[in-house]
DNA sequence: GGGACGATATCAAAGCTTTGATGATTATCA
DNA sequence: TGATAATCATCAAAGCTTTGATATCGTCCC
C-alpha cells in the first residue's frame, strides 16, 4: 500500500509523546476548571498583560479564531477581562483578573508536576540533546513543506 | 509566578515539534480531500479489513466517540463501509471502499514526502535517539500522572 | 490628503475531541 | 443456568480548531 513501513515514521513517536503530556496535563489543570488550551492563554497571559488576542494566539502558537474561542469562555467565567485600547481602538486588550491569576496558580501547580517530571527524567545534555533533535525535526518538516 | 520558567518546560518544545508536524500533514493530506484524523483512521483500517469501530480508536489513539464522529463523515463520503458483524450482532465491521483506499493512497503519497524528510533528517544512531528520549518521556509522564 | 498595506477582531461553517451516560450484546464463571 | 463483567455503539453537551470571508482601524508612503 505505502512505500514506508509504520515503523520507520518518527511522528507516530513524536504524536504519541505530545498525546500522552497532553491527556496528564489535561487531568492536571481540569482540578482548576481549566482545559488546556485555556490555561496556555492564562498562561501566556500572566507574562504579557494587555496583550491583544491575535498576539496572544500566535503565543499559543494557534489560530486568532481559535483563541477568540477561549477568550470567549474565560471572559464569560470572569477569568480575563477585555477593554478597548484608549488609542488602537481597533484592539481589546486582554488582562487576568484576580480568579483568573488564582485558577492559573491552582492549575500551574499541578502542571508543574507534569513538566518537572519531565525535567528530572533527564540530565542537562540529554535534555539539550532532546530539544536540538526536535529542533532539528522541525527544520526537516518545514523544509519538506516548502516544496509540497 | 510559577516556580518554574518556561524555559526549563521541555514540553513546550515536544508540543512545538507535534504542531508543526501535524500542520504539515494537515496540507499535506488535504489535497486528497481527507483531514489528518481521517488519513489516520484510513490508514489504520488499510492495515486491519473489517476492524471495529472501538478497535479503531484504540489504533487512533483516540476515544470512541471521537472515532464515531470522523467515520459517520468518511461513510456519508463513501470512503468506507460499515457493515453488521455475521456473529456479533453489535459489531460494526468497517472496511475501505475503493474511493478510500484511492484516497488514502493519495493522501499517503504526500504525507510521506513528510515523513521521509524528518528520517532523513537524522542517521540512525540520532533516529535511536530521539526515539529513546521521546520513550522516556511518556514514562516519566505516566508516572507522574499517577500520583497526581 | 488619499490610497495601499498590515494588523485586529469577528461571523460562519465544518470537523474533531473529551467527558458523561445509556443500552445492547457477548464472554466468563460460579 | 444465571449473574457479573467486558465490549461495542451511540446520544448529548461543551469546547477547541481550521479555513474562508468581512469590516474596522492605524501606519506608511506618494
Amino acid at each position: 500500500m505505502v512505500d514506508m513501513p509504520a515503523q520507520e515514521r518518527l511522528g507516530l513517536d513524536i504524536k504519541r509523546a505530545e498525546q500522552e503530556l497532553i491527556a496528564a496535563k489535561q487531568v492536571a489543570v481540569r482540578a482548576a476548571g481549566l482545559t488546556v488550551p485555556q490555561y496556555a492563554a492564562l498562561f501566556a497571559l500572566a507574562g504579557n498583560p494587555g496583550i491583544s488576542g491575535a498576539a496572544l494566539a500566535r503565543a499559543c502558537l494557534v489560530t486568532p479564531q481559535a483563541m477568540t474561542v477561549v477568550l470567549k469562555n474565560l471572559e464569560e467565567r470572569g477569568l480575563v477581562e477585555r477593554t478597548p485600547h484608549p488609542w488602537h481602538r481597533n484592539v481589546l486588550e486582554t488582562r487576568l483578573t484576580e480568579p483568573g491569576r488564582v485558577a492559573l496558580e491552582t492549575a500551574d501547580a499541578r502542571a508543574v508536576v507534569i513538566e518537572r517530571a519531565i525535567a528530572d527524567e533527564f540530565d542537562d545534555e540529554e535534555r539539550d540533546t532532546l530539544r536540538a533533535l526536535l529542533a532539528r525535526c522541525g527544520e526537516a518538516i518545514r523544509r519538506a513543506s516548502s516544496e509540497l
